[in-house]
DNA sequence: TGACAACTACGTACATAGTACGTCGTATGC
DNA sequence: GCATACGACGTACTATGTACGTAGTTGTCA
């Protein structure tokens, strides 16, 4: 079985050289996952758009699983860390800010992430950097780790709703023409009125209205690490 | 193209009797997943299990996408929802409670549930109970759904991980030891200090332990509901 | 009661994925 | 200059979703 090539940086031995690297590979994933969506993301796709045969491919990435955490990785070296301010606040609200238009801008991202991802630098780049941040709050290392995570999971969960809200399947789909009949039915039965009332009272959610964002980030940012009170002393 | 069955209750026309009916379909896909994974979930083996023929079962369920729908509605209407005690607080942490352990019986669901997902009576009723105990937040009425959507996505981040840890692939495959070699060569080039020392200083941990998600939880729901300060009432 | 029509069951077949295997040619180190 | 390690890639296999057509079954109406 042939396995992506020793080391990244090892010096070349015999043998003609190698047209790619493993990160155009990446990159022209990553390319195809922005125009076309993640799912045409194949490895006859990205040897089409490289000009190579498919099996070149695996002279580079072991396998596709491989390809997607390249391309997560990658994506994730688009992340801008400015120099941290001493303001921890404004910050994490930077930074937060910095994720979502990441994750708009590889809308993918948020299905395609997962824990399994390899911490390359890349990826451990923010985290370290948060941690740094979040040192003024007199957090211990351990939890503000766990508020890392549950800030990121945070932002994540706010861009799914929103790239929900945005990229809803064309509603003129079979599919969506029948739910929408079903969910009509079903909300007419009258046995759902908290739900009919959420729902009609809601205005079509507005992403780029700039309080929005920024206003759920503080609610969740107060109850994550907020002003510690009496009862966290134990 | 066949599609699935005109409507479940309609009286029964001409022809042979079905053998199974719709629910039946979902029910071998969910002991399938359960049982194997979910990407062992395929007509075949879904057929095999019904004793069926592959295309059988196109009758009851338009393609595989409607039958994970299916999947995860048969889910979702496990869930126990008692009559709710007039403490929020308490209320959405029992919810949130068999939730968790919904998404640890049916592992397959934090990654098969998405905002597509078809709203059925089973994924209707939690929805509907929730934006009944957040009534006495005050919180209008669209916005108690942000927050329902919200906390549903946490609980699912949440037990991801713990999945994670759980069903970790076995550390000596392949990809993680070489994940493992690549993470300790990063962090012994002292780059990454801070997160290096919160490893270290991290205790396993402990999913079991009592205080452990309903504290994380706590700290959610301050964030996303916590006590209504002067600020917000503009 | 017989014939038609609607409906279920399902065998066959195809398109599209990932990827194992083996061959070929090239460029480097001895 | 030659052996060899290595990159490129054609072929081919497996697994999967599903379109299509056929056969068999059963309720309805003449």
């Amino acid at each position: 079985m042939p396995v992506a090539r020793p080391a990244d940086g090892a010096p070349r031995r015999r043998g003609p050289r190698p047209r790619h690297t493993r990160q155009d590979v990446a990159l022209a994933a990553v390319a195809i996952a922005d125009a076309d969506g993640v799912d045409k993301v194949t490895f006859r796709a990205v040897a089409a758009r490289l000009g190579v045969g498919v099996m070149s491919l695996y002279n580079y990435v072991p396998d596709k699983q491989a390809l997607v955490y390249d391309m997560v990785a990658e994506a994730a070296a688009e992340l801008r860390l400015p120099e941290p301010t001493g303001d921890w606040r404004a910050d994490m609200h930077g930074l937060a800010r910095e994720q979502r238009a990441l994750l708009h801008r590889h809308p993918w991202l948020v299905t395609e992430s997962s824990h399994l991802q390899p911490l390359g630098p890349t990826v451990l780049a923010p985290i370290e950097w948060a941690l740094g941040v979040l040192e003024p709050t007199g957090l211990p290392a351990p939890e503000r780790l766990e508020t890392i995570a549950l800030f990121n999971w945070f932002v994540g969960d706010v861009v799914r709703g929103e790239l929900a809200a945005r990229a809803a399947p064309p509603p003129d789909s079979e599919r969506a023409v029948a739910q929408a009949r079903q969910l009509g039915e079903l909300l007419a039965t009258g046995r759902y009125p908290r739900f009919a009332a959420a729902v009609a009272q809601s205005r079509p959610p507005d992403p780029d209205a700039p309080p929005y964002f920024d206003r759920l980030l503080d609610r969740i940012l107060d109850g994550l690490i907020g002003v510690r009170t009496a009862e966290d002393a134990g």
